[in-house]
RNA sequence: GCGGUCGUGGCGAAGCUGGUUAACGCAUCGGGUUGUGGUUCCGACAUUCGCGGGUUCGAGCCCCGUCGAUCGCCCCA
């Protein structure tokens, strides 16, 4: 039986939620260009070694991909996540050699994920993000923090919880990592299945366990931050005080590490607390990673961004009850009584139109009853009323569904009539609709 | 990848221990004497219960499989 349902994890986009979307993907152009961040945009899928590097240990790099073969022997896959591929043009096209650094580009992608799909996690999600490369400094990863905050913000969301930690850079790292192997080990074979994959692989993910969070060893793990050398220290220092004194509140937590591997020195999530997030609450997240643009063929450089799942942040507007899609309803309905009326009908709505009011008619040539019923239901501001008398006579009936004002005027006089009733009123409004009618 | 719940018209949702007309609400459409709606009244609207197979004289209700959703784990956006 063929299967024409829309593959597991993956959804249609239209109706109601489609605004939802263009809304935010305006918002997000408004915001970055006012932060001075460029789009930029990859293919939907890389040679697999762009994303999936030996010193990479991540499920998502490990389990989750979609993978596949491009007729050769080149192995190709979906992009799991946005930052591999930015960097990758950006050393591909050199971009680390353009004048001014950093580079800062955002991007709104698709991500493919093979993944069990659950609320707030599709195997296809798409991202809002940004990267700033080329150059490190604590006020990009605080202007980066910052950034995103703004936009979530703007469009409503208030229930936030800021996670922030540092991971150091290599040697600190490396010191950390001899530390947590040295405290785990006489420990180790009471971790459950995947704390001893990581052990092996990359320790400081163990903290990332919610099985054995209790036990003891966790509990008296190490600190990271213990093992950072001065500089990670004084980084990490600059940045939390930078943000702190911007107005942002910021949670340390030392258990975050995250997901990928490419991190160092900051990491942070942006959490919702409200109810109704399910189990995936993160609505955006990063870091900064000091080898990522080295490992990829690159130069010695730093970078930094975050990735914001848009489905995620619709969930976590849904659950703080903010609307983002007021209704706008049309600005004239043309109502008509008979054929002759209808066909007149047809050709005031396209001359509406082409003034750039929001215009419609009644295709079916319903009862009048009908085409008010749809008056109503459309939210229009204006009906023309059209019949066998005014059409003689060069007369329409306009009636204001605001006011319920009801005149008969002259053909010629529609226009200006119009104006009045649809635009002279919200002068003072800034936020009109637009109408291009000089 | 593991465990739980669920899948009935555009939407929400009944359906008793399997029995034959698949409630009800919203929305939609038509009408209440031919040119004024949002109220109200009347009427219409699922050859069919995610899909496939099985048990049975008979299944939306039972069994198996499958697809999907959802919750928790894992992981992440």
């Amino acid at each position: 039986m063929a299967n024409y349902q829309v593959p597991r994890g993956t959804q249609d986009v239209y109706g109601e939620d489609i605004k939802k979307w263009h809304k935010i993907e305006q918002l997000i152009r408004e915001i970055t260009t006012v932060y001075g961040y460029d789009e930029i945009r990859t293919p939907e899928f890389e040679h697999t070694e762009v994303f999936a590097r030996d010193n990479d240990s991540s499920d998502v790099v490990n389990k989750e991909m979609y993978t596949f073969s491009d007729r050769g022997d080149r192995s190709l896959t979906l992009k799991p996540e946005g930052t591999a591929g930015i960097i990758r043009a950006f050393v591909e096209h050199k971009l680390y050699a353009l004048p001014d650094m950093p580079l800062k580009y955002y991007y709104i992608s698709p991500a493919f994920r093979y993944e069990r799909p659950q609320k707030g996690r599709m195997r296809i999600h798409h991202q809002f993000g940004v990267e700033v490369m080329g150059e490190k400094s604590p006020y990009i990863d605080a202007e980066v923090i910052g950034l995103g905050l703004t936009f979530v913000r703007t469009l409503g969301l208030s229930n936030l919880k800021v996670l922030i930690n540092t991971l150091g850079d290599a040697e600190s790292r490396a010191n950390y990592r001899e530390k947590m192997k040295a405290h785990f080990k006489p420990h180790i074979h009471e971790f459950c299945g995947d704390c001893q994959r990581r052990y092996e692989q990359n320790p400081l993910r163990i903290l990332d366990c919610k099985v054995d969070q209790d036990k003891q060893a966790m509990v008296d793990a190490p600190k990271l931050y213990d093992s950072l050398n001065q500089e990670s220290k004084d980084y990490f220092d600059s940045v939390i005080k930078i943000l702190k004194d911007s107005g942002v509140e910021v949670e340390i937590s030392d258990r975050l590490v995250r997901g990928f591997d490419y991190y160092t020195h900051t990491v942070f999530e942006i959490v919702s607390e409200s109810e109704g997030m399910g189990s995936q609450s993160t609505i955006f997240g990063g870091g900064r990673y000091d080898n990522l643009v080295k490992d990829l063929g690159g130069p010695e450089l730093s970078g930094i961004g975050f990735g914001m799942g848009i489905e995620r942040l619709l969930v976590g507007l849904e659950a703080e009850g903010i609307n983002l899609v007021e209704e706008d309803g049309l600005d004239v309905y043309c109502v008509s009584l008979d054929e002759m009326a209808h066909d007149y009908a047809y050709h005031l709505t396209q001359v509406l139109r082409l003034n750039g009011y929001k215009t419609d008619y009644d295709i079916y040539q319903r009862s009048f009853k009908a085409q008010f019923k749809t008056v109503d239901r459309k939210k229009a501001k204006v009906a023309i009323l059209l019949g066998q008398d005014e059409l003689k006579n060069n007369q329409l009936i306009l009636k204001n569904q605001v006011t319920s004002e009801q005149i008969t005027i002259k053909e010629d006089e529609l226009m200006h009539q119009l104006d009045h009733w649809l635009n002279e009123d919200h002068v003072c409004d800034h936020d009109h609709g637009g109408h291009s009618h000089e």
